[in-house]
RNA sequence: GCCGCGGUGGUGAAAUGGUAGACACAAGGGACUUAAAAUCCCUCGGCAGCAAUGCCAUGCGAGUUCGAGUCUCGCCCGCGGCACCA
């Protein structure tokens, strides 16, 4: 054999492979069980595949292997995610067409992932901006237009000024664009918006988004980013009239039970309920000037601002339905006017917020809540951190302040100063106060949630059209079925306005009236490309289907995703978006699951070698092909994999890749060692190993545990290499069970031990549970718990002669020796613990 | 502020409540070589000791337990998510 040369023979199996594509497509028609095995489908950037990709990529292709060679039949597909801003802006700068940077990105990105051996099922790629594909983007558009899932409204968007288009929420990250980085403002405009809070709950038999993360294997952090995002809260809404108005203020709260400690009331500045008392309003001007400089506030100023502000209208009052008393009523920007009611009650003793606005404008803060009751002291009464006098009268003095105001308490407790509710536990009242509310009529319980509806348009070019015609006679008319897709035109300038550049293009802009045939023009907007990868897991299963998105006998055989491998980032984005598509389509009964990624991991990013983030900017980028070149792809895939868990965060080291190398090159040299049977004499040593290595493989692998894996591949090849011979069944088995992981390196050396097809025809190895039982153990002696001696004996001592064994040590008799034993714990197989 | 995740050698990291540091990188020493590379062997958490060995050690402090990196509580630090959400 010669020497390993991964640059001649990584490229040999590739070919190989290319030529082979029954060694790892999806079968169709096949019984064998099936596999979904999904890696998130990635925007083809100019600067090619990064480490991150790779390592990923190289998960799910391991996955993939070690499935089908345990007779699955899997289905592992790539495709690309090809609209998107960088390609438009690119083209803005130079002129190029996005179709023409797409498709070159695409090519090297083919090329990089081929290069690493990925054994994706390449007859069912997909590409986001073709119009195969797109055609289905806008049918979904359109179904979700006819069942009232897709609407336009006019409303205060997030509009960045930098990419010059409109965003979702889930876009926007501290105010700030999630794309470019720059701040994003307010706009009043009118955009399209698909009803994802129709599904935050049960509809019909569809599980809702909250209920279903209960069912799925997710990642907790994941789950809790959307449960955040979503963010439900149960609470009362109910009326406050107004004096001297027929006008009614609705506010909502979730502490009903603090409302006897009411003592102003909150209008968000946006409310309209100022405009509509005006006449009542004897400060106008000042309550006019307040909302105008409110309103040049971008919301990032107004978060960050530390100061309450606000103005009392004066005038009218609010009163408080409980209790009859009249309180003043307020505008103050701390109340957001999206969500609730635009406006609150105030209750200053219970709530941060209102007692801070209190104190500024000298309000009174009036506490229905004894601290004492709920455990207040239950912080202080704690021994370990007061135990001193002087905390006691700290205590005291907390408690008084409470009960005169001076200090906000905001956890529940036993009512007080509350009516015919004093002396009833928080929840007790609210229920009793949710109760009276419905018996008058004035409110009832709500529940609230943060999610809003999700804004899909954009005013952009490189994204799928909205497949909609206004009519100067017919209104709003979706396109028909038959005319989609609706491309792209050519003649477009690029230059962003505002408005998409669509609506300069005369050939796409003017058009006929699908019903009347009148004079009409096209909606000029684009989808969000959230759009395009929120079903595009169907896609796969039937990926040529020109009659349907995918049909329902291929839906039925492939989906769920069984495993979904991609970043965290999309925790609130790709992820609840892919939820929602599945959920309307279960619903609409295209099929008859409600989640569509059954087990899902992040993989953690791969840091520079300095530890920070690699970007282009601080030049520490690690580029795969120059990996590849050096060391190979095989020594690239096993080392990520063997860096540190899939999931973890972790710097790249250059130096670290040798590591996997070796091994390599090791278990290449072992084939010198591999004879036939006859030429060997049992080796009872390299079969417990063999075997035990096997499990661990076959166990890691099934548990995301790649690095534990390769680690038990190079203990075994370390045994393997102090020995003489090897037998060549033994070895075999080992090549199967690498071959996951390092597939090029496997099959040379497969086909150079005289094997005439691929090694991934081969089945899986089992381990035989008879070898894997060690004969022989260190039996640990611990005296109160130390290690004090370990002592080779057979694994099925009992616990009487284990116990004699360690009193004999001597070891162990220097620390037992004048003591009085207690006890002797014995764990079988393992240690015994004597206890002086 | 709230929620989630984490903190272990020089480094990346392992450890069903049962020998902490497997595996690998780096470093040091040695063999082979005219020499280098490659390869192989040895050492490699800290302190003390020639050694046997002992003590200390998984961010800090307590607790549960025969026994805690692992479980509980309270802190500190880092990363991520949410955040004037009433």
């Amino acid at each position: 054999m010669e020497n390993y040369d991964p640059k001649k023979i990584e490229p040999k199996w590739q070919q190989y492979w290319a030529e082979h594509p029954e060694l790892y497509a999806a079968q169709d028609s096949s019984n064998k069980p099936k596999k979904y095995v999904l890696d998130m489908w990635p925007y083809p950037s100019g600067e090619g595949l990064h480490v991150g990709h790779v390592e990923s990529y190289t998960a799910t292709d391991i996955l993939s292997r070690y499935f089908r060679m345990n007779n699955f039949n899997v289905l592992h597909p790539q495709g690309w995610d090809a609209f998107g801003l960088p390609a438009e802006n690119f083209a803005i700068k130079t002129g190029v067409h996005p179709t023409e940077t797409t498709a070159k990105a695409i090519a090297t990105f083919k090329r990089q992932m081929k290069s690493m051996g990925f054994s994706y099922d390449w007859s069912r790629e997909l590409n986001s901006s073709s119009p195969e594909y797109f055609k289905w983007t806008q049918w979904f558009f359109i179904l979700l237009y006819k069942n009232g899932l897709a609407y336009k409204k006019k409303g205060k968007v997030n509009w960045c000024p930098s990419c010059q288009t409109v965003l979702a929420n889930e876009q926007v990250e501290d105010g700030v664009c999630e794309r470019c980085k720059n701040e994003v403002v307010q706009k009043d405009l009118e955009q399209w918006y698909f009803k994802i809070t129709d599904f935050i709950e049960k509809n019909g038999n569809t599980v809702g988004l909250l209920e279903g993360l209960e069912k799925v294997d997710w990642p907790e952090s994941i789950k809790h980013a959307q449960k955040n995002w979503i963010g439900k809260s149960e609470g009362a809404e109910f009326e406050f009239s107004i004096s001297g108005s027929d006008k009614k203020i609705k506010v909502f709260t979730t502490r009903l039970d603090t409302v006897f400690g009411v003592t102003y009331v909150v209008l968000a500045p946006e409310h309209s309920l100022v405009s509509k008392l005006k006449e009542k309003i004897s400060n106008r001007d000042e309550i006019e000037k307040y909302i105008q400089e409110t309103k040049k506030k971008s919301d990032l100023q107004r978060m960050e601002a530390k100061e309450k502000t606000g103005k009392e209208i004066k005038g009218i009052k609010a009163i408080n339905p409980f209790n009859g008393e009249e309180v003043p009523i307020f505008v103050a920007d701390y109340v957001l006017a999206q969500y609730g009611t635009g406006a609150v009650m105030a209750v200053p003793a219970h709530d941060e917020r209102d007692f801070a606005f209190a104190k500024n404008n000298k309000l009174p803060v009036n506490n229905v809540i004894d601290p004492d009751s709920y455990g207040f002291f239950a912080k202080w009464n704690d021994p370990k951190k007061v135990s001193e006098e002087q905390n006691y009268k700290q205590q005291e003095k907390d408690y008084q302040d409470v009960l005169n105001g001076k200090k906000v308490f905001i956890y529940e407790g036993k009512l007080r100063n509350s009516g015919n509710y004093s002396e009833l536990e928080s929840k007790q009242a609210r229920t009793k106060m949710t109760e009276w509310l419905g018996k008058e009529g004035i409110g009832k319980k709500v529940t609230n949630y943060k999610l809003r509806d999700w804004l899909v348009s954009r005013q952009r070019y490189w994204g799928a059209p909205i497949p909609i015609i206004y009519c100067d006679k017919c209104g709003m008319v979706p396109v028909p079925e038959k005319d989609l897709p609706v491309v792209l035109p050519t003649d477009v300038d690029f230059k962003p306005t505002g408005e998409s550049p669509l609506v300069r293009s005369k050939s796409f802009h003017d058009v006929k009236c699908p019903t009347c045939g009148g004079n009409a023009q096209r909606e000029s907007d684009t989808m969000d490309t959230f759009v395009c990868s929120s079903w595009y897991y169907f896609r796969y299963a039937d990926p040529h289907n020109q009659e349907e998105f995918a049909s329902r006998e291929k839906i039925k055989k492939w989906l769920s995703v069984d495993i979904y491998l991609g970043g965290a980032e999309h925790a609130v984005l790709h992820l609840l978006y892919a939820r929602f598509f599945t959920k309307v389509l279960h619903k609409l009964n295209y099929i008859d699951f409600d989640e569509p990624f059954l087990k899902l991991r992040n993989q953690g990013l791969i840091l520079a070698e300095d530890g920070r983030k690699m970007s282009k900017s601080l030049g520490n980028v690690v580029n795969p092909d120059e990996v590849v070149g050096e060391t190979g792809a095989d020594s690239l895939r096993l080392f990520e994999m063997f860096m540190g868990s899939l999931e973890d965060a972790k710097p790249w080291s250059t130096k670290g890749i040798v590591g996997a190398r070796r091994f390599l090159e090791k278990a290449y040299r072992l084939a010198n060692k591999a004879r036939t049977g006859s030429e060997l004499k049992a080796n009872n040593k390299i079969q417990t190993l063999l075997h035990k290595t096997i499990k661990k493989v076959t166990d890691d692998i099934e548990n995301f545990r790649f690095n534990t894996a390769i680690s038990a591949m190079m203990i075994l090849v370390n045994e393997l290499e102090k020995e003489e011979k090897i037998s060549v069944a033994d070895y075999e088995k080992f090549l199967i069970i690498l071959s996951p992981f390092a597939p090029h390196i496997a099959e040379e050396i497969w086909s150079e031990l005289g094997r005439k097809e691929s090694i991934f025809l081969s089945e899986w190895p089992k381990h035989d549970p008879a070898l894997i039982r060690d004969e022989e153990i260190n039996l640990v002696v611990q005296v109160n718990g130390k290690v004090r001696d370990s002592i080779k004996t057979n694994a099925d001592i009992s616990e009487d002669e284990a116990k004699e064994l360690a009193l004999q040590s001597e070891k162990v008799k220097k620390f037992t020796d004048g003591q009085t034993i207690k006890k002797i714990i014995f764990v079988k197989g393992k240690l015994v613990n004597i206890v002086i």
